[in-house]
DNA sequence: CTTGACCCTGCACCTACGTACAGGGTGTAG
DNA sequence: CTACACCCTGTACGTAGGTGCAGGGTCAAG
């Protein structure tokens, strides 16, 4: 069991000072213990948590997701499924998400074909297609 | 030549009116003209910027990157290429993401394929990965 | 004339995720 | 003992993109 300080807990998670801190106030890392100086002694659970924590957000978990996870973890009689269905929800976010990308893709090269047809260096196909594309009825 | 209000322009651009005092301050719209009790009045040309600054959110742009292209539109003469670059280096950002967001998704269904191959109820493979996968050296 | 819908302004607030101070105390090497 | 690095707190600021409200004026119908 290392006892870290703040700031190798800082530099060993690899974020900043202020951000463990502010974790710490949200909730996602316990409070941790005070030397007598009042100095925060963090053990290496905290390095795990924080880890935990990055790692989640690296595959796209919400602050908010990563607490729920993390509470998930202490009652985890049947945590797991729970865990599973949360991260299926994600999965399919994340489609959601690539999909829509990949309309804005198309569009955008389409547009940057359309772009590369025009006459001469007349208007752009590109902000008259923003200009215009809105449909035929919004009234 | 349409007059609109306020309450008018924004419910057929779609958004809120404080989205359009918003927007106007942002310099996103120009300046509306007044009538005489100090009440703004806006053309069509402001619908069809409201629609442009729409359509280039669905499509990827932000705000600041809308402004631009607004720019570009009134001193027009090359300003095709100029937008056409900015596209394109937008299809490369989306493609990133895209990237990004194809990774997360890779390793939250591998997660989820360890969680249905896991033994009994036990230790969750999803909260395992995520706290341990941290690579053999982080100092 | 009254009522209700609409408009004005400025400012505060919101989510999400931190970052940066200011103004202090502590711990240690030389 | 003096530096200097490190720690503490609270609070303000930052980006991005808005939303909401108070406290007022205006306009059209009945």
């Amino acid at each position: 069991m290392e006892r870290l300080t703040m700031g190798e807990l800082a530099k060993r998670g690899q974020v900043n000072r202020e951000t463990v801190r502010y974790y710490e106030q949200r909730g996602l890392l316990p409070r941790a213990s005070r030397s007598m100086a009042g100095y925060r002694v963090f053990s290496d659970d905290a390095l795990r948590r924080l880890r935990f924590i990055r790692h989640a957000k690296v595959l796209g978990f919400s602050l908010n997701e990563i607490g729920e996870l993390l509470a998930l973890r202490v009652n985890s009689v049947d945590a797991c499924d729970r865990v599973r269905a949360r991260t299926q929800a994600k999965v399919a976010d994340i489609d959601k998400k690539i999909h829509s990308l990949q309309q804005m893709k198309a569009a955008l090269s389409e547009l940057i074909s359309a772009c590369a047809r025009r006459g001469k260096t007349s208007d752009c196909p590109i902000l008259d297609s923003l200009d215009a594309n809105v449909g035929p009825n919004n009234t």
